[in-house]
Order: structure tokens, then C-alpha cells, then sequence
DNA sequence: ATCTTCGTTAACCAAATGGTTAAACCATAA
DNA sequence: TTATGGTTTAACCATTTGGTTAACGAAGAT
């Protein structure tokens, strides 16, 4: 593992548990194990740094949300492979969700910058679909982009507010994956089943 | 406004924007319009002020969450009542959703610290009378924690992770609180539809 | 052999930051 | 009027933090 990896996985280790305010330069160079002039010799500064694992993270991410946008398969079949392939992956990536979206909640500035990134999730195509199925009588006249915060809404909160749900609803860590486990499949059987004429 | 609700509030602000490493001691006194020192002399140092502001905001939300699971309802009365008013309080304050989850996530050891408090929700009234109607066969069999974990994505994702929603399905503000407005309603309904015996 | 480049470090620096202090201010009661 | 108590401020302090510098060593290049 190159200098260069050692940094960014301590970097993105130390980002997704404090933030980037909470996130200090030091502890990042400890973690990798190596000084904190490499940190800068690397990365330039602490933003840089930040962005290359922010963007990472998202990278991560959106090529799943992509997929249910602009494959072939049918709305119903798109939703049954996004939710279970989403929660498969965010169960080994349990810290990306809270990471993303905190982040992206705190730096509006930074939303913009990657609202252009060859990334970014484009829902034009799903959106269009899911309006012809309508159309076509196989789903229930409703909101395109309503069904579509549903779909992530019930897919990623839970991960999103993991330590409020592990709070309120009381559940170890154990259950808690079990209950995911149980949501690959569930989730999608139940939108399918609410929005199918 | 006394000097210390003035600081308070200011504090309030401060921390819902930046969370708590962001948000500067320095930057709380100058919203508040008061000198720095007046912040230790009220609230003794930066920790217990911001334990004073997260307290706060989550006994603003926490009533709403034990409406839903202490009162004599029906399950169906309990879920339409609830994402009806609980959405209506977060589009006034559409911050605290993700104030609360965030610093829940960061701050692991504090989260233990209000699940003694007097405010903290408790579902366990809610969970035992779902597996009531489930034997009663009024509601499909299905784990009642599940349904708690849907009800609260449905109703709270869309606000705890707005700036990322609003990137990547494109939609503005007027749209997005169009659509809150629509969920209201529409949550309840397709909830209920689905697990409706 | 020596020069150059890249990776690496210890030591250092300026600015920012949370927190303190001592004095000034001000209402009110003796 | 003046003593008294809480309130407020300007100035200050110690530490932390992001960032820089200069030197060192290894590996190729000349």
C-alpha cells in the first residue's frame, strides 16, 4: 500500500466518524501512521483532502443509484434489484450514508461543485418510465419524484439515523442486521405491492 | 429577550448550520450580539451550551414521537395522526431532523446520555398493541419494529437528508415543500394500504 | 562518484479557538 | 449617597490546529 493510500484511508476513516470541522489533521497522520507534512506534500491541504474522499464515497454510491435509473428492466424489477443490491452494499459500507448526507447538509457550497461530476445521478430516464407505466395502467397515477424519496427514504434512513434508531427503537446491533437482512427483500415486495394498479 | 435566551438562540442557529465542531464560540457570540465571555458566563463552556441547544431541539421533537406511541388510537388512527402532524412540525423546522441525526451519529456516548431522560420516546406501548392487531388480524403479520422503521423513513428521510434529495432529483424549494405538503397525507395512506389485512 | 529527484521527517510558525480575568457598569436597597 | 450584587465588556492567555520549512536519505540518472 502506497504512501498515498495509507493517507486516504486514514483520511477517510477519520472524516466519516468526525465530519471534515470535526476531523483533525494530526490524527489523520497518526492513523496512517506516517507525519502530518505528508498529509500536505500528498494532499495539499485539509479541503483537498477532504474532497478526494468525499468524492470517493460518492463514487461508491452513485453508480447503484445509477443503475436503477437507466437500465431496461421494468419499473417493478428496477426497484426490486435497487433495494436489495443498495442494502447489500450499504451493509458493508454502513458509515457512506451518514457521511454523504451530513456533509452534503453542511457544505451547501459543495453540493453544487459535483452537481456536474460525470457521477451524478441523473433520474430523468426512471422518471420518464415510471410516468409511461402510468400511463400504461400498470402503476397507480401518482408522483414520479414522490415514489422515487420513497425508494431511497426507505432504503438508506435507516442507515442515515442508525444511532437515533439504535436510541428510540432500542435494537443491538445484531438485530439491527438482521432487520436490514429482512428489508432486501420486504421493502420492495411492499412498494410494489402499494403502487401496482 | 433576556441576554441568556438571546445567547441561547443564537447558539441554537449556530450549531443547526455548522453541528458542533463547526460551529464557532466566537461566531455564537457575535449572532447573539454580545460579548464572548457573557457565553461562559451563562452556559460555562462550549459543551454544556450545546447540550443545552441539542436538549432542546429534541424535546421539541420527541412529544410528537410519543403521541404516536402512547395514545388509545388504533394503529391506522396512531399512523395517520402522526406523519400528518409530524411532518407539519418539521416544515417549520425542517432543520432539526438533521441536527438531531447528525450529532447522534458523531457523538456516540452522548446519545446515551438522554436515553435516561424523562423526554426519551419509548415504543414499546406501540410495538405490543401492532402485535395485537396482528392476532387480531387486522394488520398482516409482519415485525412491528419494521413498520416503525418505515413510518419514521417515510416521514423524516426527506427532511434529514434534503440537500442531497434536492441534488440529485433536481427538485427546488417551492417543489420540494409542494411535495411535503402532498406527503401529509399520502404516507398514511400507502402505509395503511400495505399492511392491511 | 556526484547530482538530482522524490519521499519523509522533526521542528517550527501564525492564526484560530476555547476559555479566563479584572475592571467597568448598573440597578437597587440600606 | 453609597455599598452591594449581579451583568457586561475589553483585553488577555494557553492550547490547538492547519500549514510551512529545511534538512535528510534513498534510488536513479549523468
Amino acid at each position: 500500500m502506497t504512501t498515498e493510500e495509507k493517507i486516504f484511508n486514514a483520511a477517510r476513516t477519520v472524516f466519516q466518524k468526525k465530519g471534515f470541522a470535526g476531523a483533525r489533521m494530526q490524527e489523520i497522520a497518526d492513523e496512517a501512521g506516517i507525519n502530518k507534512a505528508m498529509l500536505h506534500y500528498c494532499f495539499k491541504n485539509k479541503q483537498l483532502l477532504f474532497e478526494a474522499v468525499f468524492m470517493n464515497a460518492f463514487s461508491q454510491l452513485a453508480p447503484q443509484i445509477n443503475f436503477i435509473f437507466n437500465s431496461n428492466d421494468s419499473v417493478f424489477e428496477k426497484i426490486t434489484k435497487f433495494t436489495y443490491d443498495y442494502i447489500t452494499f450499504v451493509i458493508d459500507n454502513p458509515y457512506l450514508p451518514p457521511f454523504v448526507i451530513q456533509e452534503m447538509n453542511n457544505n451547501p457550497a459543495f453540493v453544487m461543485k459535483f452537481l456536474n461530476h460525470e457521477n451524478r445521478p441523473n433520474p430523468s430516464v426512471l422518471l420518464a418510465q415510471i410516468e409511461k407505466e402510468i400511463e400504461a395502467g400498470i402503476i397507480k397515477p401518482l408522483n414520479p419524484k414522490q415514489l422515487l424519496m420513497d425508494i431511497f427514504s426507505l432504503t438508506v434512513f435507516p442507515f442515515a439515523a442508525h444511532m437515533m434508531i439504535k436510541g428510540i427503537v432500542q435494537i443491538s446491533d445484531s438485530e439491527f442486521n438482521e432487520m436490514m437482512e429482512e428489508r432486501k427483500t420486504s421493502i420492495a415486495t411492499q412498494i410494489i405491492n402499494s403502487i401496482k394498479k
